[in-house]
DNA sequence: CAGACGTGGTC
DNA sequence: TGACCAAGTCT
C-alpha cells in the first residue's frame, strides 16, 4: 500500500479535531516550565532542539542556561572560538551538534541578517537541521503548521493509532510525518507538537505508560485493544565493539601533562586527551620504543594506577591508566603539548579522560 | 538503508 | 551487569 493511501487507512475513524484539542489542552494545562520556553525567541528554540537531540531534559538544562549566557546571541556565538563553543558542549556528547551549530548560526549572519529563517528550505539547508528540528523550529518559534516528528512523536503516535512498523527505519519517520500533517492545524501548531513530545515524555513513556493518566486515552487503540507496552516496535540495537588502550599520564621535569588534539574529524573530533596506545596494535612492552617514535621523547614507563571504561554507542575503550615520566628530548608532535594541570579548565576534554586527571602528581 | 556519532540514567 | 534508553543528523 502507498504511503498516501496507509495515511487515510490509519486516520480512518479517527477523531482528529477531539484529539488535536484534548492534547493541546493537556499541554497547556501540564507542560514544565523549561528554560527554553520563557519565550519564542527562533535562536533559544534552535539551540535548546539541538542540545535536546538524544539527550535527557535534565543533562540539558545546565548547559543551556550556561550556553545562552555567553552566547546570547546569534552574533555572539558565530563570532566565537571554536574551542570555546565545544568547551562550553563538553560532556554533553555528539560534539558535531555544537560544530554544525556554529557552523550554521554563522551562515544565518551572513545569509539571513542573523535572523533564523521561517522557511522550511532554507532552514533545512542549515548544518546540522534534519527533519525534526527544522519542524521544531517552524512551529514552536514560528506557529507554521509542519511535523516535527522525534522519538516521542512516533512512540505515541504508534500507539494511539496502532502502527507497528519498525521506528528505527527512516521510512517510518516519513509515515508518522505524514500523519502529523493530517493531525495538525493552524490552531496552535506549536502547543500540538509540544503537547505530542511532553506527552511522550511525561504520560506515553517507553516502560510503564500513565495511561490512567492520559488526556487522551479516549483516541488510543493501543490502550483499547491492550497492546501499548508491545508498541513501538523497534529493532534491536548490535552490541559495541570493545577496543584496549593504554591511556599514558606523561609528565616532565616540572610536572606539565602531555594532551594531544584529535583530528578535525571523526570520533570526538578536535577534542584533547592523554595519549592512548591501541593495545590491540602496540602491546606493553613495545609502549616506551612506540611513545619515542610518535613524540620524540624517551620515556620511563611506571605502574598502571587504574581502569577506565568509556562506553560509546558503538564501541567501548577500555583504557588502562599508566603513568610515565619524561627522561630526555624534545616533543616532536604536531598535535601535541605539555600543559599545566591546573590549565586543563581551558581545553575540551572528553568526559571519561578527565577522570585519570585525579592521578597527576605535582 | 546501515552505521557513525556521547553521555549519564535506569531497571 | 547488560541493554535500552533521551526532543536526531550526517554519510
Amino acid at each position: 500500500m502507498k504511503r498516501a493511501e496507509r495515511i487515510k487507512h490509519i486516520l480512518n475513524n479517527f477523531d482528529k479535531e477531539s484529539y488535536r484539542k484534548n492534547l493541546i489542552h493537556w499541554f497547556k494545562e501540564e507542560q514544565r516550565i523549561l528554560p527554553w520556553r520563557e519565550n519564542q525567541d527562533p535562536y533559544r528554540v534552535w539551540v535548546s532542539e539541538i542540545m535536546l537531540q538524544q539527550t535527557r531534559v535534565d543533562t540539558v538544562i545546565p548547559y543551556f542556561n550556561h550556553f545562552m549566557d555567553k552566547f546570547p546571541t546569534p552574533d555572539a556565538l558565530a563570532q566565537a572560538d571554536e574551542q570555546e563553543v565545544l568547551k562550553a558542549w563538553e560532556g554533553l556528547g555528539y560534539y558535531s551538534r555544537a560544530r554544525n551549530l556554529q557552523n550554521a548560526v554563522r551562515e544565518v549572519v551572513s545569509e539571513y541578517e542573523g535572523v533564523v529563517p521561517a522557511d522550511a528550505e532554507e532552514l533545512g539547508n542549515l548544518k546540522g537541521v534534519g527533519p525534526y528540528t527544522r519542524g521544531a523550529i517552524l512551529s514552536i518559534a514560528y506557529d507554521i503548521p509542519e511535523p516535527a516528528v522525534d522519538g516521542n512523536v512516533m512512540r505515541v503516535l504508534s500507539r494511539i493509532l496502532r502502527v507497528e512498523d519498525d521506528i528505527s527505519k527512516q521510512s517510518t519517520r516519513k509515515l508518522f510525518e505524514g500523519l502529523v500533517k493530517e493531525l495538525i492545524s493552524d490552531e496552535d501548531p506549536s502547543s500540538f507538537n509540544q503537547g505530542l513530545m511532553e506527552l511522550g515524555a511525561l504520560v506515553c513513556t517507553p516502560k510503564t505508560p500513565s495511561c490512567m493518566l492520559c488526556p487522551v486515552q479516549e483516541h488510543c487503540r493501543a490502550f483499547d485493544e491492550g497492546v501499548e507496552t508491545e508498541l513501538p516496535v523497534k529493532a534491536s540495537k548490535k552490541k559495541q565493539k570493545k577496543s584496549p588502550y593504554l591511556l599514558l599520564l606523561v609528565q616532565n621535569e616540572k610536572g606539565d601533562v602531555l594532551i594531544e588534539q584529535r583530528p578535525d574529524t571523526g570520533l570526538l573530533a578536535s577534542l584533547w586527551q592523554y595519549p592512548m596506545v591501541p593495545l590491540e596494535d602496540i602491546g606493553h612492552e613495545a609502549v616506551a620504543n612506540w611513545f619515542y617514535g610518535e613524540y620524540g621523547l624517551k620515556v620511563e614507563v611506571g605502574e598502571s594506577v587504574d581502569r577506565i571504561k568509556h562506553v560509546f554507542s558503538h564501541l567501548i575503550w577500555e583504557m588502562e591508566v599508566i603513568k610515565v615520566t619524561v627522561k630526555e628530548g624534545t616533543l616532536d608532535h604536531e598535535r601535541a603539548i605539555f600543559i599545566a594541570p591546573e590549565d586543563m579548565e581551558d581545553y575540551p576534554f572528553p568526559v571519561s579522560h578527565q577522570k585519570a586527571h585525579p592521578h597527576i602528581n605535582r
